[in-house]
DNA sequence: GTGGTCTAGACCACC
DNA sequence: GTGGTCTAGACCACA
């Protein structure tokens, strides 16, 4: 898996860290049982500190995406641990409402918005 | 104008008031000339800082929502100042791409997520 | 409130924290909306880094004990937010299993932790 | 006797072979004098290293559970070697006082968690 | 070798 | 002032 990361981002890089592994997990290139990289291998390899790795994998852990396993170290959870909820659902909610929101009062109409995200879907399948 | 602000949310306020702002140009509760409450007013309304208030004007002022006028005070702009594009739809598009990339990793088909669009639209315009 | 810390146990020290700051709540020494201390003002207090504080109250956050609120810092949250539920029950009921077959093992009869119990949630609530 | 290690709980692999041991113990599957498989053996058959059996193996032995016998091999110990005592049954009270507490806070009540470990010495005893 | 914990010191965003 | 993030370097338990 290749992660690339944006230093001068402002959003944090454990944050960034975490989105690509969902992304990959969303695309298949990470599937149930697939290990990931350890704390200190992928600190050193992406050249950030293991505690930034760290907090992303400890994060990723409370959404369910991952494991740790005593054997194998990291690895991809199964998916039910990590299916949509109730709870995620509401929070996503609230982060799309803001979106769409302010596309609206810019202007977007419904089929903008419904192009951006069919486009999205694609790639991430597509790939 | 009612603001809301939860002092509890995780997001600024300042972001809140922006996101509160642009929805009510969104449901045309807010239309261009109208005038928004003064820096100070509106603090002592919501009860919190100045600079708050200021912040979150300023950005707005950024994104071309609102104009500072000394006599006039702070007025909702023309809407083609804030009209979309290309360097908005680019971020707006970096953002959905974060949240339509989870919601596929956790399961969630097109339809999910196209209804929930829907929602937040007619929730927006038929207010 | 009073925290001790016993810097030789070999229970974490945020873990320690968090134990402590349950059972302020549990006694009701601290209710819905009160304030702790903040990260750096309770680390110096007891001697203690301020990430091994932040860890704690991280931890608490996530379980719904605590909440972060822009103005007054760290507070406790309501109670419904860190109300039993099927999961923390199962979580309990395993960490419970360990405790109770040892003790049978060890010859303890049901008369016997049942008193354990009973001295301890009088201890608790009696204060 | 058979073993299920869970590889991945974040319980350690050894302390999960002495609470089952001890549960065995509870259940009287296992009695005094009954032979434990060797080091070696039950290595290779639950598949872990020889050095996580030994550990296992060596805090049982110094909690009394079991004795090493260089003829014998590893037999469980006279019930006396492991009775309750008064160290023990401090060191249940500090375990159970977390747990207890915590369940409080979360609102259980007396009759929850006597309900639960009613059930929990019912299963061991019945089994 | 792995992850978990702790320390010390730094910068930033928010209020 | 607050919490959030990142770095650097250290020790320990586990396998």
């Amino acid at each position: 898996m290749l992660l690339s990361i944006d230093m001068v981002s402002d959003t944090p890089i454990y944050t960034q860290i975490c989105h690509q592994i969902i992304r990959a997990i969303a695309m298949n290139h990470l599937c149930e049982g697939d290990e990931l990289p350890s704390v200190r291998g992928l600190a050193s390899d992406i050249g950030v500190n293991l505690h930034t790795i760290n907090k992303a994998y400890n994060a990723l852990k409370g959404d369910g995406f991952l494991i740790v396993n005593r054997r194998k170290g990291v690895v991809v959870n199964n998916k039910a641990a990590y299916a949509s909820n109730p709870t995620y659902e509401e929070a996503l909610m609230r982060q799309m409402e803001v979106l769409v929101t302010e596309s609206m009062a810019r202007g977007l109409d419904y089929n903008s918005l419904n192009n951006m995200i069919t486009k999205i879907m694609r790639e991430v399948k597509g790939d």
